[in-house]
DNA sequence: ACTGCCGCTTGATAAATGTCAAGCCTTGAG
DNA sequence: CTCAAGGCTTGACATTTATCAAGCGGCAGT
C-alpha cells in the first residue's frame, strides 16, 4: 500500500484509536484497491475471508432468495461491510457490488480476529461499527413492517431532503430500480408510488424529485427518529 | 444478588472470560429481578440506561409506529437485548416485555461502557452478542423482502420442526397473533396462511400443528441455511 | 443520423394482504 | 353452572402490491 493511503487509512475512524504497533501489524497483509462500478467484491454464502471497508465510492449489499433479489443496504465511506462475518468467521449473508468507481480495504479476517482480542481501542471501534450496523438493520426492519410503499418513499425523500439541507429539489442517489429494490417494492409500484405523491407536491423529472409541499408530505410520511434519523 | 445467582451469572457466556475483578465491579450495582408475564421492561425512545440479560423465561421485542405494532424478536436466555443501544449510549429502537414469568439481569450501561474499554475478554464477549444479533436482523430483513406470507410461515414451521427434533408434531410456542405479528402479517392472514399450507401436509389443532408431509412443505418453502439457520 | 438497448412509465389484470364483521370455542370469573 | 371475554376462524370486501405487456424516450455505438 503506498505511504499517503497508509496515512488515510490510519486517520479512518475504525483505525484511528490503535495502538501503532497493531496497525503496523494488520495493513502489511492488507490491500487497498481500486474497482470500477458495477464489480461483485462478495457473493453471499462463502466464507467471510477478508473485511472489506469502503474508502471511497459506493457498495450496494444485496441478497438473493426465492428466486428473487433485493437490495438490503448501501455502504459509504467510512465504513466496514459484513463485519460480523469477519468476526463470527461466517459466511457472507449478503453479496457486495460497487455502485460506483470504488478505492476498498481488504483486510485478512484473520488479522482482525486476532488483533481484537489484544487491542482494546480497536475493539471498541469495532464495537461501535457493529452497533452502528445492528441498529441500522432494526430500523429497515421497522420500516418495512410498519410502513407501506408510499410510506417508505414517502420518508425516504424527505430523508433526502434532510441531507441535501432541506433544499426544494433532491437528486435520486441511484437508478430507480435500485431505489426500488431498497426500499422493498417494484420499479413499476415505485413509479406508482411517485404518482400518488403527486399531491403531496412530489414532482419527478428523471433523477431529480421537487419536493414544493414538505409539510404535507411530513404529514403523510410520519417520519420518527426511531426509523428516519441514521445518527440515533 | 443472592450467592448461587451470582454463581449462575458468572457461568453465563457474556460473563464467563471477563477477568474477576472486573465481574466484581460489575455485579454490586446489577439486579437480577423476577418479573411476571406481561410486564413492559423498556420503552423505545427512552434512554437505555441498563443492559437487560434475560437469565429466565422470554421477552418480545416490538416496535411502534404509524399507529401499528409489530413483534420484530424474541430474546430466550441467555442473551442482551438492546445490547446496541446501551453501547452507543442511545435510545431503544424496541420495546420489550415479558412473554413469561421471567428473571432479567439489569447492568447499568455506564459500568459496561467502562469495564468494556478495560476487559479485552469481556469486550469480545459482547462482540460475539453484538455480530449474532446483527446477523439475525439481516435474516430477518432477507425473510421479509424475498419471501410471501405463505413462504414466511412455511419456514417458521420447518424451523420448529427441526427444533423438536424432527417430530411430526410441533408446538406454537406462542399465540397466533404474536407468531402473525413476528412473521409480518396479521392474524387472519395467518389462518389463512395456514390454510394454504393444508396440502402440503399442515394440520393445525390449536397450539398443535402437525407436519405430515415435511418434504412437500419443503419444496414449497424453500428453506436456506443462509436465512433459516440461526447458528450461521 | 440511425438504431437498438435499456430504464422508466402506464395500463390491464392478477395475486397477496389487510380490514371489517360475525360467529365459534375455550377459558376463567362469578 | 352460567356467562362474559378473548383468541381464533371464516366470509365478504377493499386495498395494496405484483405481474405481464406495451410503448415512450434518452443514450451509446455504429
Amino acid at each position: 500500500m503506498r505511504p499517503e493511503d497508509l496515512q488515510a487509512v490510519r486517520a479512518l475512524p475504525l483505525f484511528a484509536t490503535m495502538k501503532a504497533e497493531n496497525f503496523e501489524r494488520l495493513m502489511p497483509a492488507s490491500f487497498l484497491q481500486r474497482f470500477p462500478r458495477g464489480v461483485v467484491l462478495i457473493r453471499e454464502g462463502e466464507p467471510a475471508d477478508f473485511l472489506h471497508i469502503v474508502v471511497e465510492g459506493a457498495v450496494e449489499l444485496h441478497a438473493h432468495g426465492m428466486g428473487r433479489e433485493s437490495s438490503i443496504a448501501v455502504a459509504y465511506p467510512v465504513s466496514a461491510f459484513i463485519l460480523a462475518a469477519v468476526l463470527k468467521d461466517a459466511v457472507y449473508l449478503m453479496s457486495g457490488r460497487t455502485l460506483e468507481p470504488s478505492r476498498i480495504l481488504m483486510i485478512p479476517s484473520e488479522s482482525i480476529r486476532t488483533i481484537i482480542l489484544e487491542d482494546p481501542e480497536f475493539a471498541q471501534a469495532m464495537v461501535n461499527e457493529l452497533a452502528r450496523s445492528f441498529r441500522f438493520m432494526v430500523k429497515t426492519v421497522k420500516n418495512l413492517k410498519l410502513r407501506t410503499a408510499v410510506e417508505r418513499l414517502a420518508n425516504y425523500l424527505l430523508r433526502l431532503h434532510e441531507d441535501a439541507g432541506r433544499t426544494t429539489q433532491v437528486i435520486l442517489p441511484f437508478e430507480k430500480r435500485m431505489i426500488a429494490s431498497l426500499l422493498g417494492m417494484t420499479p413499476e409500484n415505485l413509479s406508482r408510488a411517485f404518482a400518488t405523491l403527486k399531491p403531496y407536491g412530489v414532482e419527478v423529472d428523471g433523477p431529480a424529485v421537487l419536493l414544493t409541499k414538505v409539510d404535507d408530505l411530513k404529514r403523510l410520511a410520519k417520519p420518527t427518529s426511531l426509523i428516519d434519523d441514521p445518527n440515533i
